[in-house]
DNA sequence: GACTATATCTTCGTTGCGAAGATATCATGT
DNA sequence: ACATGATATCTTCGCAACGAAGATATAGTC
């Protein structure tokens, strides 16, 4: 997997690391996990669901059938587990550049304020 | 700009909170802020300061000339900075979620360990 | 004279993502 | 009975950011 990992791949390993979900719970997660902000669609999910499966990163855990209905679960690996921690590590450093630089610059003026 | 920013632009915008740049200054900068993991190239830069500029969150700053070679300084626009602000919080948060969930995992049983 | 560092810019291929929609089952509302 | 919406998986296609590679130019060093 190339790293540096997107947004969506991020928080699909990110809820993969609670527990084993299906496709259709990463969707309804993702979207939890990102606030409504961002709302996975099946091609992204799914084409990052192979990609992550090809690399080893995450694995079919279970099959259920409910309802008629298949359920697959899939689960995070060591190796996507270690993975994920380390790109959580990057992210850190980055805000936390971002941040000391941006607490360093002088407040943004709003309009009317007093002179 | 499409949000989320992916991590050579927003490892730009980061070095231009500091300080104006040139081009060539943000090569050296982005790579001391990845710690040397990544190597901005050309046609990553440029293609990624034409976009910002068109987005109006960077903005040429000022031309020297040293030693007859022209340096275009950029600096981060209002604008650019509310974005670097909006997305450092927006990280923040995915790495909160990310640790959380890691440290609720058990931890990696090295080969070797007691039984 | 060759090479390295500084400095900007272009072309092109890859790839992850998002939009859109196909397919199927079950529950709910009218 | 029929339509609609929620649940659930998967495919196709286009786009845009990125990375590799290289062109161009000046100045300093070996």
């Amino acid at each position: 997997m190339k790293t540096p990992l997107q947004e969506p791949t991020f928080l699909i390993l990110t809820a993969l690391a609670k527990e084993p979900m299906h496709g259709y719970g990463l969707i309804l997660e993702v979207t939890e996990l990102s606030q409504g902000r961002l709302s996975l669609r099946p091609g992204t999910l799914y084409g990052a669901l192979d990609r992550l499966a090809d690399d080893n990163l995450v694995t079919l855990d279970r099959i259920e059938i409910v309802d008629g209905r298949a359920r697959k679960y899939y689960r995070l690996t060591e190796e996507g587990s270690t993975l994920l921690r380390a790109e959580t590590e990057r992210m850190r450093r980055a805000v936390e550049a971002a941040t000391s630089r941006l607490n360093a610059r002088p407040a943004l003026r709003l309009a009317g304020g007093a002179a």
